[in-house]
DNA sequence: CGGAGTTGTCACGAATCTGCAACACAGTAC
DNA sequence: GTACTGTGTTGCAGATTCGTGACAACTCCG
């Protein structure tokens, strides 16, 4: 098997270097930029197999270039972890859902990075693997973020898919409106707890169609529980 | 007691096979998993007391499915021993590090596994996984705010539910409806105390159609008290 | 810019729960 | 037995909680 290649793009020199040195330990090809102009420039005349993306970056936030890398058909596959400093799990949203495949929050331990890379770079390769849940046919491909029910996929918004994957993750257990927020929406944002409801709604409705819509159960007085056992 | 159940996570079906075999002569309770998306769906429809892994599986190391067991809230608390053929110290310590709970290296005999798994137990038992309150069957799943007999639901309304909780959290013991009022609906409300008897009524006619209103008995001139000895 | 899709709120009706009072019944003392 | 106290049971009106459709603001993308 060839040496993997990875492109880091961290502009603090010590972290990048540090970086670069693990990874080259471990056998991997190592190239390096220190913002977003110099990552262009490298993907314009190499092909790494993964990007590490720092979240701050002196010309461009790490978010926007995964954003722009995942909206270019020649980099959309190219599979992006976001290195950051903040531990927020609103950041951790955004991350992901501006297309990173994974996200790992300073500071971090090499063998951890590495366990990510590893796992993200298997999870990208051809008929590489992706962490599945499944309830009794109603499948979460947490890789692609998507749900499927056999062959046919299941039409959900982003803020439905986070609430399934998070409720499929985390079944059988019931959960206020509070938590809810806190675990979905992120910490420090604010919305009304009404708003739960309606998302539920709006991911029943998207269930309903495949008769899944019974797992997600209200607890009157309580909140919302995911369960595959039909009360 | 009831038995312990162990989830196997292993790939190699005769060391899987053998290692079960021990541990139910053991009297352990035991489900057997031969990947990390098998364990998952194990985990995701029971709740083992402890998870031995291997370290080398075919569609994610274990360390990484330990690693993931420990970053899920869910599953923080489950134990893990991780497999291994591996005798460096080096990898023991990342074994560790990745939150394993111990570490057992190949071959190893059922003894030794055994005195490991029961270590781990023992050091994992306060405030333990379980969450279930069981008085002859009928079953208190706090976390889902559900009350159980076998497969069956008990259907409950709030007050009710909190009621039973707190029968089921305190039996044996006469309370007046004072003390319920307060323990139950909170301090500073002002319901009436006759109140008590309603919902003690409606506690007994939902557990009534499974033959469990019994536990719920009056003590005349005193109040009520839960107890699976039918006085 | 324009259209498609997404999001958070709100308002209103539906579903359910709650506490109370009134009456029925049981236990106890005399 | 009678009177009295304590508990069981029921129906109901008001209160609470939830489901649902509509909507305006917003983002994204071409």
């Amino acid at each position: 098997m060839p040496a993997k290649q990875v492109l880091i793009v961290e502009d603090e020199r010590p972290i990048r270097e540090m970086i670069a040195f693990g990874l080259k330990r471990a056998g991997f090809e190592v190239r390096e930029a220190e913002d977003c102009r110099a990552a262009r420039a490298a993907l314009a005349d190499t092909r790494p197999d993964l990007v590490l993306v720092d979240w701050m970056l002196p010309d461009m936030s790490g978010l926007e270039l995964t954003r722009a890398l995942k909206r270019d058909r020649e980099t959309r596959e190219l599979p992006v972890i976001l290195l950051t400093a903040r531990a927020e799990e609103g950041d951790k949203v955004a991350g992901l859902e501006g297309g990173a495949d994974d996200y790992v929050t300073k500071p971090f331990s090499p063998r951890e990075l590495l366990a990510r890379i590893n796992a993200v770079l298997r999870r990208s390769a051809p008929g590489g693997f992706d962490e599945l849940i499944e309830f009794e046919g109603l499948v979460l491909d947490q890789g692609s973020h998507r749900v499927m029910v056999g062959p046919r996929t299941v039409g959900l918004g982003p803020t439905e898919y986070r609430m399934l994957e998070f409720f499929m993750t985390h079944p059988e257990r019931v959960y206020t409106r509070d938590q809810l927020l806190d675990r979905i929406w992120g910490g420090n944002v604010y919305v009304e707890e009404r708003t739960i409801d309606v998302h539920i709604r709006r991911l029943r409705k998207a269930l309903e169609e495949f008769g899944y819509d019974r797992f997600v159960q209200t607890v009157r007085g309580s909140g919302y529980r995911f369960s595959a056992r039909t009360v």
